[in-house]
RNA sequence: GCGGGUGUGGCGGAACUGGCAGACGCGCCAGACUCAAAAUCUGGUUCCCAAAAGGAGUGUCGGUUCGACCCCGACCACCCGCACCA
């Protein structure tokens, strides 16, 4: 019979699609909508499997819906603005757009050849002018609505390519690209105010708004927003030196009159643990500390001292607490005749709070650190339940749990919440504090020095300030620059003066544009509106905003889960203010897919061995023991071996251990490289270039066909874990396809002499109990994205199916006595001829059900098996099918039977059984009378439909 | 340190609301077909005991229950995110 073949299969089926328009999205409100999206890509130039396992599962919820009769949106696009195309330009001497349309060709190719379900129609790249005009245009309208600032802030500076980093491309303090010593710089940068809306950002998270996103990213972005109660705190200094800043008009709250200089503000969660502070500390870069620093040597040489330290790196905690006396004295809010000192330390920050702590060292372990090296008082007061107050000591360690306040005068006897409260009441009272909520969350600095992005429509006025461009004049677009600009560092927008020089919108004078673009988070906080409402004349058609609008299944990795989609869900809301949308919250169920990993190959040079140039070896116990040369083969190579082969070792005993039989050697290259060296089996970790362990989708793709690769990067493992990409994995893919092509071919126009609708006969039972029952189950699993176990389903319905097929007289044991030839017939069965008593109406049935439950996983595959047993018309067109309840409900149960919780038989009886029923044949088995024995039964646990419990002693 | 998650055969992983642990796939073993191999097909495959009978078994220890991978308590290991956050 003819083999599958997917290269002339898949191709076929993709033209036919194409040219019936199929997956073209139709406005029509008499169905429910389903609006799937996956997280656009950046077109780099080729697509990797990630991209395929992101994709196929859009397309399984894609496709599975829409066959239920929804009404699908599933778009596709480019997210295009970005430094790889301005770093390409620079290497290469192309303009930044040719590099990006042409991977974006490329790419499209490649994402068309997976089959997707998607309304190309409704492609765009952020860096059409069609979508980065609108983006202007609501920038305007935030700015109009108050969302918008410009400040001053530090900045990554790298010197030599003359651009803004981002933190995540300084490393080691040096730029990721150049290598140069990154500086800060202070710059005015365009900020968005989404710290406005942090309240709501987190209030979302918790109170069901997320209830369909992982708990993961709800937990990330509930840190990131990083709400904490507390108080802040004005400390009057209290004798004021000379050389500090004179007090100003407001800031002398609570300082009284005389006071001299401003109080130092300090925030604290606990101020309930105020009687136990011993000093006051303030980060090296705090206004005071530099202030004492031009007069002081010491604090100057702490100040240039702390700077060194890496502030952002994780080895913070190896790094010692140091600080330095200010000389300065603080008096306490409760008590102004106890004086505190004013230290400056490395460890408190300027960027969070006002920059300044008081130490309280009985309950924080780092104040507990810095007051033991310097020996400052440490007073406990706060008493753990059930302690001795003479007893206690937080000589030792920082006491951080509840109890009760002692040591605090008119807090005693409070527990921490209650001491909180009247701590900040008397603050209040007093007028040297307030309770305060601080946020980890800053604004969202969105200005970026580049060219290839999105530019802010800004005109710099001499006299008038800074203009927004008037509507009328949008879109800015980016002007036409000579790919030879690309090759000078820098922003060629600073370099163009015709683009440049603008008359300003207000006054007409000359002015300058904005030269800064927009960070490429800006361009993907809205796609996701604009694919389901996008308008020629404004960002958003409402109407059709509101009928898509939210995401139904929103999908993506899980890298995205606090910037972008935190940036989006702010957007939503501030678009919402302005009038363009009615949502707040854009992704309705959010889904992160694990990542595709590969094993890695090493040389014993350490070289990273690309998959395909090594070659696995067994080598048998009895060769390994002794070579031809008279040495053991594993002994030699281990010997071979430079730097550390341990993980070498262990896959080798972990072998030996199971096989006993058989040593895997490991792996020798072959190819390119040097002969016969000793391969290490590194570890598995996400595909990358740099580590040669990627596998190019179209390889797959022109060997077994993208059904095979789409099926094995959703099978095995569940779809939020990562999976490991083997070439057995995918070899076992091709086998499926080949198994359900196997089932289709023998019945040539089955569907079209038999009428799968019509009910068969009672005979079949058997058989339509499968079916209906492998169509609830990979319903519902696809539903619940357990794609791993729907596809389980489909292999043990095509188990059930094979044993259906397969006449049981061609079945192992009768072959052995069949006469010769005979076992031909058993690897093709009669297709006329199946097990007695199922009729072509089921089989039918069945056959018809598994083309369509597939056919969300392998599509084309579908349709060639679809087409091949007579159906009419696209699978991908047709119902999903339905489970009949009748069918899923069985005439009689296997029930377990345990004695004291041991399994010991089972029996068989029917599903309206009655428990006296189940309790009689429980007991009348062997097995269960033999572990009774002589002991009475005291009691008997039936669940029906489950199992019978017989307690005995 | 804080937050989130995960621990089940040789491997990836199933097990619904507390009810037959190991579905399904991979790998492996045996057999059929073949001159042979590949492919395919059939059967087997948690561990211990030669087998049966039996026993043990879901990271560890304890608890609740007729019954625990599942619930509770304490701990261990690993992964992810944040982090001198006051």
């Amino acid at each position: 019979m003819a083999r599958y073949n997917p290269k002339e299969v898949e191709p076929k089926w993709r033209e036919r699609w194409e040219k019936a328009h199929v997956f073209k999205t139709r406005e029509d409100g008499s169905r429910p909508k389903y609006y799937v999206l996956e997280m656009f890509p950046y077109p780099s130039g080729r697509i990797h499997i990630g991209h395929v396992r992101n994709y196929a599962m859009g397309d399984v919820i894609a496709r599975f819906k829409r066959a239920q009769g929804f009404n699908v949106l599933h778009p596709m696009g480019w997210d295009a603005f970005g430094l790889p195309a301005e770093n390409a330009a620079m290497q290469t001497g192309s303009h930044p757009e040719t590099w990006t349309r042409r991977n974006i060709a490329d790419m499209r190719g490649q994402l068309k050849e997976m089959g997707l379900s998607i309304d190309w129609s409704r492609e765009f790249a952020t860096c059409d002018v069609e979508y980065y005009r609108w983006q202007q245009k609501l920038f305007l309208d935030f700015w109009k609505a108050g969302f918008v600032d410009r400040r001053e802030s530090y900045v990554n500076w790298d010197p030599v390519d003359m651009t803004v980093l981002a933190n995540e491309q300084v490393i080691d303090g040096k730029g990721w690209r150049s290598g140069a010593a990154v500086e800060r710089k202070k710059l005015t940068q365009w900020v968005l105010k989404i710290t406005d809306r942090a309240e709501d950002l987190l209030a979302a998270i918790d109170d069901g708004r997320l209830a369909n996103w992982p708990d993961n990213v709800r937990a990330m972005q509930r840190n990131w927003i990083g709400k904490s109660k507390g108080a802040t705190i004005w400390w009057p200094i209290a004798s004021v030196p000379s050389f500090l800043p004179r007090a100003t008009p407001d800031g002398g709250r609570g300082g009284g009159p005389n006071h001299g200089a401003d109080p130092v503000e300090v925030f604290t969660t606990r101020p309930d643990t105020l009687f136990g502070a011993s000093f006051l500390a303030l980060a090296a870069d705090h206004p005071l500390t530099a202030a004492v620093a031009a007069h002081s040597p010491e604090v100057a040489a702490f100040v240039a001292r702390a700077a060194q330290g890496g502030t952002s790196e994780a080895d913070i905690e190896k790094t010692e607490k140091f600080g330095v006396d200010l000389g300065l004295r603080v008096k306490h809010p409760f008590d102004p005749s106890r004086e505190l000192p004013v230290w400056a330390a490395n460890f408190v920050l300027m960027g969070y709070g006002s920059g300044a702590i008081f130490g309280c060292p009985g309950h924080d372990q780092r104040d507990h650190d810095f007051a033991t090296k310097y020996g400052l008082p440490i007073t406990p007061v706060v008493l753990p339940e059930g302690e001795d107050a003479k007893a206690f000591s937080v000589a030792d360690k920082a006491f951080t749990g509840d109890g009760k306040l002692y040591n605090s005068e008119f807090l005693d006897g409070l527990s921490v919440d209650a001491g909180i409260e009247a701590a900040i009441a008397r603050l209040e009272k007093l007028d040297l504090g307030k309770g305060e909520t601080q946020w980890r969350l800053r604004d969202w600095g969105v200005s970026r020095q580049r060219f290839w992005g999105c530019p802010i429509p800004a005109i710099h006025c001499p006299s008038c300030g800074v203009v927004p461009v008037a509507e009328k004049d949008l879109p800015v677009k980016l002007p036409d620059v000579p790919a030879a600009e690309f090759a000078t560092p820098g922003n060629p927008l600073t370099r163009t003066p015709p683009w440049l020089n603008v008359p300003c919108p207000k006054c007409g004078e000359p002015a300058k544009r904005e030269t800064d673009t927009f960070d490429t988070f800006v361009d993907s906080s809205w796609y996701y509106a604009r694919f389901a409402a996008g308008r020629t004349d404004k960002p958003l058609d409402k109407d059709a905003a509101d009928y898509w609008l939210p995401v139904d299944q929103y999908i993506g990795g899980v890298e995205h889960a606090i910037l972008h989609l935190l940036y989006a869900r702010w957007f939503a809301r501030a678009m919402k203010a302005t009038g363009h949308l009615s949502v707040d919250e854009p992704f309705q169920r959010l889904f992160t897919q694990g990542m595709v990993t590969h094993a890695t190959y090493q040389d014993s040079r350490g070289r990273w061995i690309p998959p395909e140039e090594k070659q696995e070896i067994d080598v048998s116990y009895e060769s390994a023991a002794e070579d031809s040369f008279g040495h053991n083969p594993i002994q030699g190579i281990l010997a071979n071996l430079e730097g550390s082969p341990r993980e070498f070792v262990e896959r080798y005993e972990e072998q030996t251990n199971y096989l006993g039989k058989y040593l895997y050697v490991g792996v020798v290259q072959t190819g390119s490289h040097d002969q016969d060296l000793p391969l290490l089996v590194g570890s598995i970790e996400k595909m990358s270039k740099s580590k040669k362990n990627v596998v190019a989708p179209e390889v797959i793709a022109n060997s077994v066909g993208v059904d095979a690769a789409r099926w094995f990067v959703l099978s095995d493992s569940p779809p939020e874990r990562d999976v490991e990409w083997t070439e057995a994995g995918v070899s076992g893919a091709w086998k499926l396809v080949n198994r359900i092509w196997d089932l289709a071919e023998p019945h040539e126009g089955l569907l079209a002499r038999a009428d799968p609708g019509k009910a068969p006969a009672d005979a079949d039972i058997d058989l339509r109990r499968a079916t209906h029952a492998t169509i609830a189950g990979v319903s519902d699993d696809i539903e619940h994205f357990r794609f791993n176990k729907a596809i389980a389903r489909i292999y043990e319905f095509l188990n059930a199916l094979k044993s259906f097929t397969a006449t049981p007289a061609l079945r192992d044991a009768d072959l052995r006595s069949a006469p010769q030839g005979e076992a031909e017939r058993k690897i093709e069965p009669h297709p006329e001829e199946p097990r007695s008593g199922v009729s072509k109406e089921a089989r039918a049935e069945a056959l018809y059900a598994l083309v369509r439950l597939i056919a969300p996983f392998t599509p084309h595959l579908a349709e060639e098996a679809h087409e091949h047993i007579g159906g009419k018309g696209f699978v991908c067109d047709a119902p999903w099918p339905k489970a009949d309840p009748a069918l899923l409900v069985k005439s009689t149960v296997v029930l377990g039977v345990q004695v004291n919780g041991k399994r010991r038989g089972e029996i068989e009886i029917a599903a309206d059984a009655t428990n006296a029923d189940a309790e009689k044949a429980a007991l009348a088995l062997d097995e269960v009378k033999r572990h009774i024995g002589s002991g009475a039964v005291k009691k008997i646990v039936v669940v029906p439909g489950r199992i019978v419990n017989i307690v005995a002693g």
